[in-house]
DNA sequence: ATCCGATGTCAAT
DNA sequence: TTGACCTCGGATC
């Protein structure tokens, strides 16, 4: 479930298990990673930072592991070393301590780096909704000098960091907006409304481990509707919902590919 | 048992 | 715009 919010959670995540530790046993039993975790191996996890999609494992003087989850990857904790974790041969990462450990699949980048190649890495990316260092008028020069749909700008991470597939489509719905949109067609105001939205949502998929982003008085319970379980796990109003009514007026949802990913929106509540 | 898609990104065309 | 990559679970046969 990667959006920036997970990522934002999982620096947190590793932090409380394995800093401050005197010495983390790091392998790569899948054996990717398996020359730059011999060199970290019963070094001290010292740091970790998140920003946007990018994950930073830090080692002091050694450098950072430079993770990327990509679409699919996952990081499983347990609070106990068992001698052989369940499907060993697909982690590229293993960090473990007496008391904790943490196995990495599927990741799209694993890298060791150093703190300039970290710092190349910062530059590419616009601002972070979750970060307090974010500057969200650096994203509105981008979109305002583009004329590419407000959809595309919003999953670009040069333009905002951390925004994925399902933050974009329900912060066009909340806001009412088309998602072919040009960006210099969106007004100032209309986007510091966006970025404050971002912000909170972003702030509560932390919290809650998952994206939720129906208002509570548009909740199925909340307009007399029989409940409804969406499959990612929290609670939206057009992410996925393909051919179903939209629940505040009833129009199928549309979807149509756009930038290699599927779009969704209600093209009643949705206008330019 | 097999297929397919998924909250992502990049390089090649 | 397409294909490649990484893994897994749910749908389908």
């Amino acid at each position: 479930m990667p959006e920036g919010h997970t990522i934002h959670r999982l620096a947190h995540e590793y932090a409380t298990r394995f800093t401050p530790a005197p010495a983390v046993q790091v392998t790569s039993p899948q054996g990717k990673f398996a020359d730059s975790a011999a060199l970290l191996d019963g070094h001290p996890l010292t740091s970790t930072e998140a920003h946007g999609k990018h994950l930073f494992l830090g080692f002091g003087p050694l450098g950072w592991v430079h993770i990327h989850l990509g679409l699919f990857g996952k990081v499983s904790f347990e609070n106990t070393v068992r001698a052989a974790p369940a499907k060993a041969d697909t982690i590229r990462l293993n960090l473990a301590t007496p008391t904790a450990s943490a196995a990495l699949r599927g990741p799209t980048t694993c890298a060791l780096i150093t703190d300039a190649e970290k710092l190349a890495v910062e530059d590419r990316l616009g601002p972070d909704p979750l970060r307090a260092d974010a500057d969200p008028d650096r994203a509105l020069r981008r979109i305002r000098a583009s004329r590419a749909p407000i959809a595309a700008l919003l999953m670009d991470q040069k333009v905002v960091a951390g925004v994925g597939n399902v933050y974009r489509a329900e912060v066009l719905f909340r806001h009412g907006i088309d998602p072919y949109t040009p960006g210099r067609d969106l007004t100032e105001e209309r986007w510091t409304a966006i970025w404050r939205d971002l912000v909170a949502l972003m702030h509560e998929g932390v919290r809650l481990n998952r994206i939720d982003t129906v208002r509570p008085e548009h909740t199925p319970e909340a307009m007399g509707r029989p409940p409804r379980k969406d499959d990612h796990g929290g609670e939206v109003y057009v992410y996925r919902r393909a051919g179903l009514p939209c629940l505040l007026c009833g129009t199928e949802i549309r979807t149509a590919g756009l930038a290699a990913r599927n779009l969704f929106w209600c093209p009643t509540c949705q206008h330019a």
